[in-house]
DNA sequence: AATGAATGAGTGTTCATTCAT
DNA sequence: TATGAATGAACACTCATTCAT
């Protein structure tokens, strides 16, 4: 008996904690799209409750507060990001068709996920001190496969003795940039245009001239 | 009598309006450091009010409404760095120079107006439509000059022939990146650094190798 | 079958109702010092369940609500007041001593359930018509041996024909008072010197002359 | 014109504050009958707002929450009634009747103010420790000059060489407990024979037999 | 032109109570 | 019998806006 209590304890448990999850991405998933849409000033917990077809008091059980809602909102659209690019990173040998290949990546994410990118810009300036922290450890961390791409290029000689933290990030503002003036970018030219010419611009940047020929196929676009 | 008051009426009126101005310019620049802080949503009419001096009611007799003295301040934020970057433009005739100091200056503008900087990104998306293009416009203004210098510098066969739309928008993006990412380059680089190392890989993404050593000095940061 | 269940129906029941006591007991217990120390508006249901280590839900199976509850509490601390009180009283054959040493027992019992008491004159006035009557109910019965004392010393002239009523609730009232002005009276005396004082004047007041040699020991204190 | 201004700026703001304490005292006028009957806890600031013919806001203009309107209120009600028995209060020459007199009006005014009275005893243990001081050095200071009064008689032979402060706050609760007690007094005495009973009582245990004849008429409602 | 007292709809949050399991 | 997740009305409090002076 005790031994079978023991034993369904832990299963329960789990189910427990299974459906407190399930409650968590419930109360999250309708949240993402509110907070994307008009930013969590104008959003209120009757809405975010409304929305994800529960009681406010609900929310109360889940999250500490609204500014806790909030950071894992935040938190979640990155991670969720960064996961969507470490997928679509294509393992590749060579370390600066890898890089070519994030750029691109992460461009795709950033397009299918603009309003979310907008988000982490609105709100991380909302954030306590301690939630600003976690999203740039949770930025620093995903960008490390990139990192390590850009180093093992520059160590190969494939690359120019560049300062990777600087190009490392310019990367990541250019992908950003189509979400961040997608008013600008949209109307002048198609998103494939977009990737296609930034990727040109950033590796002849950085590319020399020795392998100019190899990478050719990547900086095409620029003419 | 009629006549005198006539002849009074316009100083009266263009008095009437300085005063008006002033009053505007007053409240304003008791927004402006507010706003950057703490951001719009933080801040109240009151503080805004008790700020600059005067009553809450006056500010409504020269702005319909929050939302309206946001906008002023954003676009008056915006105005000022279009105005500080254009001051800082030495007349060159070289137009590649040309764009190498407007980039530089736009950095060091960027530099001492963090926070307008991001208050502009911050509150860009809590404007209405009607507020947002007209930072749309102002923005697309305010790049003008450095737009006729790098169609210039294309045209003469000193730039390569890349998209100038995306061109433009990466050297304000890049620099705008020195604020947007303050808390990642500050402590890996200085601010000097970082202006000499994106010039120098911004330029060489464009310069022709048949300029590249008319502008070594520019591109000498790379390595 | 039916017999045997008949049979052990008695003695099921008779379980059933131990159990269900030693339930009530239980949370009763658990939520006396949570109410005496903060009150029952400061005390939620998720706390009493907590304290009690029983579910919110469980406890509305034995009280029909958190009013019923804190009532049940009030009733429950005069009830077991009254029975340390009824405890304490030596059974003396001369009643002016017999009230003397009430008196004294009532106040130690004040002294130990200072919160208690505190919590009776608190929460009596949040409770519904109903708990009240029931409260001075509790009350009238509790001093009904203290009123035969009195009554008893009266008419055996070794009390002044005082009205017995007024008497008796200046008893409790003063006893009480080691609780309700403890700010005022535990800085200035000592718990000893307050009873004894105390008693000694009550006594005083009501000790016709004939008697006082009699009753010294008792007025002692005074002079 | 300067001397004018500075003339009518004092005035101004004398009406200002006039009218400030208007306001102030219209909130606290609404909010002591509310809280009187029902208690801080039931009574809502909206109720409060409605009775006092005011909106919401208006009172956190005046009251920085609902705590310091609660203790307002309670200090409010406190200071009135020491206000009124030190009023009542006769100039007699004599302590002992002065005490006498002091006792009496201190009935009539808990007589007068009995929701008040339990008021106090009620919210007092609601207020934070700040408040709590407050109402204690009220309290003090109320029952000084009865103190004086008290010291006078003893020192004087007229009183028994008592402890004071015991029988001071003796003469405060049982006057207390007209309002306290008033579901078990009122049906069984009438308020003038509480009060004489009481008199009679409490004077008894301290005025030395040589005293006695001379207050005769306090003493003889005891017979 | 200027004030600031006054408004009241709206906010985030709590908690007694219910009910499916 | 026992659980605790779920509810939602109610709360204290805020703040953009108005308007009598």
């Amino acid at each position: 008996m005790l031994r079978a209590d023991a034993a369904a304890a832990a299963p329960e448990e789990a189910a427990r904690t299974a459906r407190s999850d399930a409650r968590r991405r419930q109360i999250l998933a309708a949240a993402v799209p509110l907070l994307e849409r008009r930013g969590s000033q104008e959003v209120g917990m009757q809405a975010i409750a409304a929305e994800a077809g529960v009681s406010v008091g609900l929310i109360y059980r889940y999250f500490s507060g609204k500014q806790e809602l909030v950071q894992a909102v935040t938190v979640g659209v990155l991670d969720e990001m960064a996961r969507l690019v470490s997928q679509a990173i294509a393992p590749e040998v060579d370390p600066v068709r890898q890089i070519a290949g994030a750029f691109t990546a992460y461009c795709t994410v950033v397009r299918e996920n603009r309003q979310a990118v907008l988000l982490t810009y609105r709100e991380s300036n909302t954030l306590p001190a301690e939630g600003r922290a976690l999203l740039k450890e949770l930025a620093t961390r995903s960008v490390a496969p990139l990192r390590e791409a850009v180093e093992a290029a520059v160590d190969g000689g494939r690359l120019r003795p560049i300062p990777v933290d600087v190009f490392l990030y310019d990367l990541v503002t250019v992908a950003h940039s189509w979400a961040l003036k997608h008013w600008y970018f949209s109307p002048r030219v198609s998103f494939e245009e977009f990737v296609a010419a930034q990727r040109a611009l950033l590796l002849s940047a950085v590319i020399p001239p020795a392998h100019r020929t190899e990478y050719a196929d990547l900086l095409a676009d620029l003419a």
